[in-house]
DNA sequence: AATGAATGAGCTTTCATTCAT
DNA sequence: TATGAATGAAAGCTCATTCAT
């Protein structure tokens, strides 16, 4: 038992300090772009020594993989609880998950940057692939599920669930290039409105 | 009257190389992502030598701004084109634009990677967020105009141009990540009924 | 009472912990050169922690000497129990001398890889070459003495006792390198052949 | 034609500077030791910059290679002029072969300190050994080889060319370890005896 | 205008050493 | 004693930039 007390400290501590360095990671990248961030840059942000990063990460790809995975994740975690708090009908839902994108807290200049940071090299970048394809998948899935239903619900003809998700999922996220780039010109009311104007266009029973 | 048409042949001969640069930077880019393209990788293969760049360009900043520079004009010509060839009316002309961004030409994975190479830097680099800024409002605009033609057209109540025009914007835009993430999943035809749904959806008497 | 009895347990335990070390050290040198071993790796193979070894040795300098010490006096241990047992006279104890030096125990892989590995370091080490200089000048001088002695006994003329021991002592160490560069084609029968044909050929009434 | 002596210039150029850092490097492995060698070390010492080693040699790994390359070619190229220009029978060739070793210009201590700081990396680096292996089978095989013209020559029993190439060669590689480890204690005399005692010892109708 | 050898600053990474536990 | 996380100096290597040709 103390053994099993003194690994949970080890580990949680250990689990702290990569969180940490993760944190760190995000803001240098908002900052600075990926393609300028240090590991000498995250370490001092950090407040820790140089060859902190590779202690724990082992090498810079691994710290960013790690980065990626964690706002990749920190993203579902409330995408899930909006999922699930939100409701009770399918509109409710698709409703409050569209909100989301567009909340202060989605929508905040440097967490996209740094989903564009990594947007930007998913080409050359095999694994960083990899972590947004799954999550795209993942979210698509919902979306499309909750169109259907409302199709169902509706009796609408003509109009493709799929479509309709890509559309959706497809607008959220190029409002955050828009945001992205001219954050002043940005006006959340319009981005707001175009959203749900295109729901109440293709779903007007619902929305 | 020599010294002109000597001077011109250089001129000429300089914007070729110049281009011949920014054309291996976009195959560069394209290929290695941009943090990992080295001006040595540029000059191999535009087949020149270690230090033509830093001869044309001055610096690696300039070299890059530049190549952003032009693919961002490539891109407004194309704009420009279809939306001059296009018509007669409005709403032919905004679907023409938006079949635009679907072509294979536009939506090739080379040239994405490079948009979203750029986009992935645009934070922490003011002079890309400038170039980037300029166009997007250019296209915003005529999009726009032409939605209000088309609402004005059509008698659309409770549409709001802008609204419109940024949800479709953000759409070709979203269209774009989706296939840059997952080439294989993205389908063609269900990105286009995505376009096209949306139009039928706000304006059912044009589309 | 107790009190000594602890420390005395203390010391041994210490003792025993720093050959634990050396051991290790061995190994690793054998394996992965002594450029490329890291305190790290010593630690690890003796199954214990990274900070072990500056808490035993206070430096890697220190363990590596405490290293060479330690292989010469084991080689020394092992030269003189040869000499004491073997006889009874000095042409017996000068063959059993040669012989050790061709022995599996000795003439093993690893051991010479870790001889070798600070033979190559004697140069810049002056700590090196005194502890090697040392041994040296101790074999050469049993060697030489048993040559003058068995040249006294067979009253052998025009015969250096220095030079056939130089040759003796060279020969061995060479036939070592033979054996660490091609272990192959090292054949310990021709090896000592070629011993035992000098021994015959200088002192032919005793071989 | 232009072409050929441009290239030949590059070349020889090129070819220069690479000569011009494997000698600095042999200064700096005989002064410092091969792990304490960095390549700073090796640039300083050539009076060039820091990049300047991964210029011509890619890597650290591919210069300590080429300079042992180089040191076993300069040694071979010795061997091969010996070989030819003494005579005429095999016992003189045989004698200068062995003079070379005991030479001055060889058996000089920085020229040793760099044999054995790459020896005692063979048994880690195979590509090391590889190299050593290649040239000492070269030695051995001349050297048996007049071994064996000289047996046939004088009609020796019981002589075995083998072995005495073997012990020949292992005695001079034994006798560089000598001067190596002590070159005060170290009489060339005594050196040269003990060769010509045993070579007088086996063939005394040659020698 | 073009070359490509050379530079040197800056990067990632390694690792001997320290130190709180 | 022993641990192992943390440090920070130093290493190898990369690459934008310069410059003699």
């Amino acid at each position: 038992m103390a053994a099993t007390a003194k690994n949970t400290k080890r580990t949680a501590t250990r689990e702290k300090r990569r969180q940490q360095l993760i944190d760190a990671t995000v803001k240098c990248i908002a900052r600075k772009g990926m393609g300028n961030t240090t590991l000498g840059d995250v370490a001092k942000e950090a407040g820790l020594s140089q060859g902190i990063v590779n202690l724990h990460f082992e090498s810079k790809d691994n710290l960013l993989t790690e980065t990626l995975r964690f706002i990749a994740d920190e993203y579902k975690t409330q995408f899930n609880r909006v999922f699930e708090r939100s409701g009770p009908g399918p509109a409710e839902k698709l409703r409050a998950l569209m909100d989301l994108d567009l909340r202060p807290s989605i929508l905040d200049h440097r967490k996209l940057a740094v989903w564009f940071a990594f947007w930007g090299e998913v080409k050359s970048r095999p694994r960083y692939r990899e972590v947004c394809e799954k999550s795209d998948e993942y979210y698509d899935d919902v979306v499309c599920t909750l169109c259907s239903e409302i199709i169902a619900e509706g009796k609408y003809e003509n109009v493709s669930a799929a479509a309709v998700a890509t559309a959706l999922t497809s607008m959220t996220n190029g409002l955050w290039l828009a945001f992205l780039i001219s954050p002043q010109r940005f006006d959340r009311h319009i981005a707001t409105d175009a959203v749900v104007e295109y729901l109440r266009s293709v779903f007007p029973k619902h929305f």
